[in-house]
RNA sequence: GUGGCUGUAGUUCAGUUGGAUAGAGCACCUGACUGUGGCUCAGGAUGUCGUGGGUUCGAGUCCCAUCAGCCACCCCA
């Protein structure tokens, strides 16, 4: 029979690899709560149109990436390729401007994309982020972006750029890129062909060709969108820059970068780590003045960024090396059907009153094996009870570290117990 | 969607110009130690050689197709 395997770009997180999962969330909730913001959660699938009015339906995750389908009752559904337009969503749908005049909100979610798999990249991968809702200023920018840069070094991670761009306010766009593409026209023979497709259909994502004749000519001849902002764009990129100057946040002015998605206005920004290889983007993001409005809710400037927690796991799994944790604090070894009975009773006090990890035997195995396996799991003690220990109404109680073996009178197990717990925390903070 | 590389035991991999019963390390199991783990030693089990077809006296090896994985393009976190 033809196994059943996982979906091409899916895979199971198993028990070694979710630790460092719910080690990396705990970091998240700990770091945003400490920022003022708040978490939300929204469903994993929404209105295609959200996405295709939202994120613009002639971007490539809307026109050849969605996962969609028609439901029973003949709605097209879309399972999220992107969080910013659900969070907006929810936004004005539970009136959050009409509550408070900022809203600071974060996530951790799962989204999915229908690509071609490749490292750092799954059709369903996992973002956090942050979406700050009301304020238009440049120090709400700054703080936006003081949380995506900062967040990386309680990771460990020290090796990361912040490229820093500013696109400007969307009534410039149309004229930029006619001047854009004036520019070019003359050289257009030196470009690569997708290049000159780009020029058509979306000028601005040239800056994106990762060819160095491409890039070359970019710098020769292209006029930069930053150098044809507004003067009220270039005052708020200066302060916003001012500001991150003045938190001794490092960042690079990166005129070439030009964001994917149609909401972003002025300021956007990316955060890349050279240990990722071809997908070097850790986080990317920008203000987005418009997006609300868009989508029916009331004006309201936003600004926000997501980050990729695999991409994170890889650039982390370069400094340290997963390994298989111990599961249990005590293996409670039985020899017969008497004491089996009692171990199970003994194992839930200890659990319940001590709040040890314990696992009981549940194959039968001769003693040497349940030893075995208690070595395995990485108990520090394993707790003996056969039957002939239980006629004696005792237990051995084995220190898997030394070897040291006591026998304990079964109504002193739990008490012998307390003196094990605080050896065991304090052999793991040293 | 396009291109390149790779599929052999639980796992990492070897397998000669096509040749007999497909191997090794680690892991697993058993014993030495009849109820005492780790270390050591001895032994043991495990394979639709990704799948389907073809060439051949003979295919893990060559050819075609297909599926999967990885990497890159496209694009993005």
């Amino acid at each position: 029979m033809e196994q059943i395997r996982s979906i091409k770009g899916t895979r199971d997180i198993l028990p070694a690899e979710a630790l460092r999962w719910q080690e990396i969330e705990e970091i998240i909730h700990d770091f945003m709560e400490l920022h003022g913001y708040g978490e939300i959660r929204t469903p994993a699938f929404e209105q295609t149109n959200l996405f295709t009015r939202g994120v613009g339906a002639e971007t490539d995750i809307v026109s050849k990436e969605m996962y969609s389908w028609v439901d029973q009752g003949g709605e097209s559904l879309t399972l999220k390729p992107e969080l910013t337009a659900p969070v907006v969503r929810a936004f004005i749908q539970h009136n959050l401007a009409g509550k408070a005049p900022i809203n600071r909100l974060y996530y951790i979610d799962s989204l999915f994309r229908r690509e071609r798999p490749q490292k750092g990249r799954q059709r369903q991968f996992h973002q956090f982020g942050i979406e700050a809702f009301g304020s238009p200023h440049p120090e709400q920018d700054a703080e936006v972006i003081a949380i995506a840069y900062k967040i990386w070094g309680v990771f460990g991670i020290d090796e990361i750029t912040l490229h820093l761009n500013s696109i400007g306010s969307p009534e410039i766009r149309p004229e930029y890129i006619q001047t854009l593409r004036d520019a070019l026209a003359t050289h257009a023979d030196k470009f690569c062909h997708t290049c000159n497709n780009r020029l058509k259909t979306n000028a601005l994502r040239v800056f994106d060709c990762k060819s160095e004749t491409c890039q070359y000519l970019l710098d020769e001849h292209a006029p930069m969108i930053l150098d044809h902002i507004t003067a009220e764009d270039r005052e708020h990129f200066d302060r916003l820059c001012e500001l991150l100057d003045g938190m001794g946040i490092a960042y690079r002015l990166n005129k070439k970068m030009v964001r994917g998605l149609d909401y972003y206005t002025r300021t956007t920004f990316e955060i890349t780590s050279p240990v990722l290889g071809a997908q070097n983007s850790l986080c990317g993001g920008g203000r987005y003045d418009r997006l609300v409005e868009q989508l029916g809710g009331k004006k309201t400037p936003a600004i926000g960024f997501a980050a990729g927690i695999e991409r994170l796991l890889l650039a982390l799994s370069k400094k340290e090396q997963l390994q298989e944790n111990p599961v249990a604090d005590i293996y409670m070894i039985t020899l017969g059907n008497a004491s089996l009975i009692r171990s199970l009773s003994i194992a839930d006090d200890l659990r319940r009153e001590k709040g040890l990890r314990v696992i009981v035997e549940t194959l039968r195995r001769s003693l040497k094996a349940q030893l075995r396996e208690a070595n395995r799991c990485g108990a520090n003690y394993a707790v003996i009870l056969g039957d002939n220990e239980l006629v004696k109404n005792i237990a051995l109680v084995k220190n898997m570290k030394d070897g040291e073996q006591l026998k304990i009178p079964l109504d002193e197990l739990e008490e012998a117990f307390t003196i094990g717990t605080e050896h065991h925390h304090t052999a793991d903070e040293s």
